[in-house]
RNA sequence: GGCUCUGUAGUUCAACGGAUAGAAUGGAAGUUUCCUAAACUUUAGAUGGCGGUUCGAUUCCGCCCGGAGCUACCA
């Protein structure tokens, strides 16, 4: 029982005698009550002041009184300009207290049977991950935990950019001076080695660009003209047509790519249930298009191309399929779509995408409700803002891009020198050792991310490393690894978690049990937002929550058994909740640090 | 120009329209004979500007100022 919900009930029914209200939709406002007053909800008067006709005051008096009078869980109650503070029993927090510690599934909600689809990473195969396709990682992945935790089936996703001009361009490039280099010859990672071709083909593009131009070519025309990018081109067009030669090379490329792709998605510690590629889904939506036309909600021009009239709705038209009836990104993403909600009978689809594609899923949205798919209103966009560099956006050309391997190396090697200078890995194994620092590299990296709310842009400080003190990942998982410690000790002294009727709660102690009880409805409302960052705030108030818990009270030199033993399963009740939260984060706690 | 997002301590982030705007970090000062000091305690420090709606606005609305992105027969 939720101690909000609870009390919001008790004050409906409490308006319904005393005023004559009628109980449905009431204007209650219930919240926690602030510190430095005494209770533990707060009833919000003011919206209910019309009703009850009287001052705050008075109304606080009367709703607080007859809740004293009418229900035992409460304790005492007081009014404070127009805030209804209400202090329950300990009996009260003692029961939820019980409740939660009996309750395996605590913090999921029930099962809702919404298969619901979340598409997430998403990556070109012409170069390696950035720090940009991390936070869209993960996001995906914890959005995907948050909505399990909220009783939906998931299935996530990847759709692979694999073919197009970017992938020819690091082909050609390779043709032209690989000289038959594999990543194995070269020593390093597949996606990092086509990376290296891209860059490649962006120089020989742009020395030749240059020579054209100081032989008397405009920009424009040695732009378009440069031999390399006419090569390139046609190399498309002869992947198109299924070229063997061409496509044997593009199957070799991409394979180096996904082989290095894998590995960091390992590392990070994320899995697909299915991965499309766009080779074999491009040419989706056509049949679409006809659709469209024959509705009449598409327009086939002179030059044969084929439009959508958006200006209607406030934007412009919308090209579906060129003069040469080739499609485009937009007429394959409403194939895709379709395709998707009928083949998995979804009753929604996420598509964890950056801001700079609001204007295209705004778009794809309205063409689907025009084209008659009802099911259009059940996608959501999960647009998220970019990860700045304090120079401004991380541009690949440019080179200025925090590369994810790299920065996923350079968080270990932060993690063991931190824990090597604390002393922290006495007595550890070679292998626990490489886990304990791989949990809290990955901690410091994960919650850095995570805890932004996903819809604003974040910056990344490369000369300043990510902190592992504070507001940080590492902060949680060492507050779970002191209480796992304690349980350690406890468990060998013989003494076993349990919930005394006759051990006394203090404030502190109400409080956590409080604040543990709130899980669910904050899970709820992470999932409702689409917002692990809510999960995150939560368990680091949680995790300080404990640690100001553990400086003031002893729990093993507890003299008093039924004291100790309580306090025990207060420590790994939120051991458990910890544990939960971080979870959807894809965070992992340790059981020393 | 149009559309979308955004502006909070020096810095990085919080705050269903609710009480005296919270944390962290950095600055200053402390805590270890005691369950892990990656912790805890004290201290100074912020809502871009002007209006509006409201009992109450960081939050909603309008205008101004400042950022970011989109506005391709690219994906």
């Amino acid at each position: 029982m939720n101690q909000d919900i609870f009390i919001a009930a008790k004050v409906s029914s409490a308006m319904e005698a005393l005023f004559g209200a009628s109980a449905a939709n009431l204007p209650i406002q219930i919240q926690a009550t602030r510190k430095e007053f005494t209770g533990d909800v707060t009833a919000v008067l003011f919206p209910v002041l019309k009703i009850s006709k009287l001052s705050p005051e008075e109304t606080g008096k009367k709703i607080g009184e007859y809740l004293l009078q009418t229900t035992p869980e409460i304790e005492s109650y007081n009014v404070v300009k127009g805030f209804l503070n209400i202090k329950f029993s300990e009996d009260f927090w003692r029961t939820i207290f019980k409740n939660i510690c009996a309750d395996e599934r605590f913090g999921f909600l029930p099962s809702t049977g919404r298969n619901v689809m979340v598409e997430f990473s998403s990556p070109n195969t012409n170069k390696p991950l950035h720090l940009g396709h991390i936070r869209n990682i993960l996001l995906g992945w914890s959005v995907s935990k948050l909505l399990e935790a909220n009783g939906h089936n998931v299935m996530k996703v990847n759709l692979v950019n694999d073919r197009g001009i970017h992938i020819c361009k690091s082909m050609m490039a390779w043709k032209r001076e690989g000289n038959g280099i594999t990543p194995e010859m070269a020593g390093k990672k597949g996606d990092h080695l086509v990376g290296d071709f891209y860059v490649k083909f962006n120089d020989l593009y742009t020395a030749q660009v240059k020579e054209m131009i100081a032989n008397g070519l405009s920009e424009e025309e040695a732009k378009r003209e440069a031999p390399i990018m006419k090569q390139t081109q046609q190399m498309l067009v002869d992947w198109e047509k299924g070229d063997e030669e061409t496509v044997a090379l593009w199957k070799k490329m991409n394979s180096w790519v996904y082989d290095g792709f894998d590995k960091t998605y390992e590392t990070l510690g994320v899995s697909f249930d299915r991965v499309y590629y766009e080779s074999q889904t491009y040419l989706f939506g056509k049949s679409l298009v006809e659709k469209g036309l024959q509705m009449g909600v598409f327009e086939r021009r002179e030059d044969g191309s084929v439009w959508c009239d958006l200006t209607g709705d406030g934007l412009d038209s919308k090209l579906l399929l060129r003069g040469d009836g080739t499609s485009v990104y937009m007429t394959q993403d409403l194939g895709t779509a379709q395709q998707r909600f009928s083949e998995y009978n979804l009753d929604e689809h996420v598509y964890v995408v950056g801001n700079e594609q609001n204007y295209h899923f705004q778009v794809l949205k309205l063409i689907l409700k025009k084209l008659g798919f009802d099911w259009a209103d059940n996608i959501y966009h999960l647009s998220y803002g970019m990860v700045e560099l304090p120079e401004g956006k991380m541009k690949s050309r440019e080179g200025t891009v925090v590369d994810a391997d790299d920065l996923l190396e350079s968080m270990y090697n932060t993690a063991k020198e931190t824990s090597m200078e604390l002393g922290k890995i006495e007595g550890m194994s070679e292998e626990e050792q490489d886990e304990l620092f791989r949990m809290i590299s990955l901690g410091a990296l994960k919650y850095f991310i995570i805890k932004v709310d996903p819809k604003k842009g974040m910056l990344f400080n490369p000369k300043e490393s990510i902190d592992f003190n504070g507001n940080t990942g590492p902060f949680i998982q060492y507050t779970h690894a002191r209480i796992k410690s304690i349980l350690r000790k406890a468990a060998q002294a013989g003494w076993t978690a349990h919930i005394d009727d006759s051990a006394p709660l203090n404030d502190r102690e109400i409080s956590i049990i409080k604040a543990v009880n709130m899980y669910p409805v904050k899970v709820a409302e992470a999932g409702k937002a689409y917002s692990p960052a809510l999960i995150a705030n939560y368990a680091y108030d949680l995790a300080k929550e404990f640690n100001q818990y553990y400086h003031d009270v002893t729990i093993l030199k507890e003299e008093n058994n039924a004291v100790r033993e309580t306090r025990l399963a207060l420590a790994s009740m939120i051991a458990d909740t910890l544990t939960k939260a971080m979870d959807i984060l894809g965070i992992r706690l340790p059981e020393k640090m």
